[in-house]
DNA sequence: TGTTTAGATGAAGAAAACTTCAGATTAGGA
DNA sequence: TCCTAATCTGAAGTTTTCTTCATCTAAACA
C-alpha cells in the first residue's frame, strides 16, 4: 500500500541551468510579494507563478507544494536575518558586555526594521507548525551564539548563562514584534531602541557578579 | 449590481432560547478544542460543529463564516485575559512601582501558562488580519490601563509613561511567548519569571526621579 | 547542425471546504 | 392541547485551489 500522506519537503530537482536557478530566485520573491499583497489566506500558487512570470507547472517543479513553497521563503528570510546578527557576535566578540549587548540590541531591530513588511508577511508563516519549527530552530542557533559571546565577556558573570541569553532573546524579540505590529513612525522607532537598550544593560549590569 | 465580497461579520442571530446559547457556547469550546487536535490548517467548519454536537447548519446560524467563528473565539479568550490583568491592576493601585511590576509580570505569566495549550492555538489564529486586530486592540486597552496604574504610583516616574507602558508589555509580552513556544518545565518557567521580576524592577527603578 | 537533456507550459482532473436551504424538531405560550 | 416561532439538520450545490502531466521550447554540446 502505497503512502498516502507523502508530501515531500526536499525541492523536486535541484537547479543546474541558470535560467532555472533564476525561476526559483523568482519565484520566492514573488511569493512574499504575495504575501505582502493579499495575504497567506488568499495566497494560492498560481498568483504566486503569475508574480514570478513563470507557469503554475514551473513552480510545482521546484517546489512539492505550497507548504514547502512557503517554509523555503520563510527559511531564506530567516538564515539572512541570523547571518547579519551573527556578524555581530562576531564583531564583538571579547567587549564588555554592557556593550555586546547594546550592540545585539540595535543590530536586532535595525535588521527586522530594514523591511518591516516582509517580516509581518513572513511573520504568519511562521505560526504554522512547520513554520514554527524553522523558526525555533533558527532562534535555538541564535542563542548558541549568544552564549558564546556572552562567555568571551570579560567580566564574570553570575547568572546562568544560558538563562542569561534566553532572557535577552526573549525581551529583544518582543520589543521587536511590538515594533513590527504597529508600524510606528521612525521616531517613536528610535525612542524604544533607546529604552530597550537601557532594559539589557541594566539586565546585565546586575548579573555581573562585582 | 450585488456586492460580491460581502463578508458580514455579525452574528446572524442572537440567541434567545435557552438551547441555542447553549449552542453557540459549545460551538466555542469547539472551536478552540479542535484548534488544539488538529491546528488552524485543518480546522473545518464540519469538524467543529461535530464536535460541538450540532450540526453544521446551526454553526451557520450564529456565525456567518469560518472567519467570524475564529474571530469570535479568539475575542472571547482575549477578553478573558484582558479582565484577570485588569483585576490586579485595580489590586495594585497607588502601591510602589516596583511592587506593581512584579504583581503584574506574576499575573501576566500566570495566566498565561494557566493553559498553555490554548493560548498558543489561539495564538496561531491572531496572526491572520483580522485576528492581529483583536489582539492589537486588546493591547491597547491594557496599555491604557497600564499608564493609570502608574499614574497612581507614590513615586515620581521621569519616563514617558506611554512609553514605560509599551516597554514594560512588549518585554512582557517577549517572555510570555517564549514561554508558550518553548513548553519547558515548571521549574524552567519559574527561573524565568524571577529573572523577568528583576529585569522589570531595575527598569521601573531606572525611571525613577530620585 | 542535430541530438539530448533541462526547463517551461497551462488546461484539466481531483480533492477539499465553504455555505445554503427546504424541511424536520422542539420549546413556550394561549 | 394546539399553534407559532425558534432552532436544528445535513445532503447537495458551488467555489476554490492544489497538483499533475503530456507536450512544447530552449540550451548545451558534439
Amino acid at each position: 500500500m502505497a503512502q498516502k500522506t507523502a508530501t515531500r519537503s526536499e525541492p523536486r530537482k535541484s537547479p543546474v541551468q541558470a535560467r532555472s536557478t533564476a525561476s526559483v530566485d523568482a519565484i520566492l520573491k514573488a511569493t512574499v510579494q504575495v504575501l505582502l499583497r493579499v495575504g497567506k489566506e488568499k495566497l494560492t500558487t498560481t498568483r504566486v507563478a503569475a508574480r514570478a512570470g513563470v507557469s503554475v507547472g514551473t513552480l510545482y517543479q521546484y517546489f512539492p507544494n505550497k507548504s514547502a513553497l512557503l517554509r523555503a521563503a520563510l527559511k531564506l528570510h530567516v538564515e539572512e536575518i541570523l547571518a547579519e546578527v551573527d556578524k555581530v557576535s562576531v564583531a564583538q566578540r571579547g567587549q564588555p558586555v554592557e556593550q555586546m549587548v547594546e550592540a545585539l540590541v540595535v543590530a536586532s531591530l535595525e535588521v527586522k526594521m530594514r523591511d518591516p513588511k516582509k517580516g509581518r508577511a513572513l511573520y504568519a508563516v511562521s505560526s504554522d507548525v512547520e513554520g514554527a519549527k524553522i523558526a525555533a530552530d533558527a532562534e535555538a542557533r541564535a542563542k548558541d551564539a549568544l552564549v558564546e559571546l556572552l562567555k568571551s565577556a570579560p567580566e564574570t558573570l553570575k547568572t546562568d548563562l544560558q538563562l542569561m541569553a534566553t532572557v535577552l532573546q526573549s525581551i529583544i524579540a518582543g520589543v521587536k514584534r511590538r515594533l513590527l505590529e504597529s508600524d510606528m513612525p521612525e521616531e517613536q522607532f528610535e525612542v524604544m531602541q533607546r529604552e530597550l537598550v537601557l532594559v539589557v544593560r541594566n539586565y546585565v549590569r546586575a548579573c555581573v557578579g562585582h
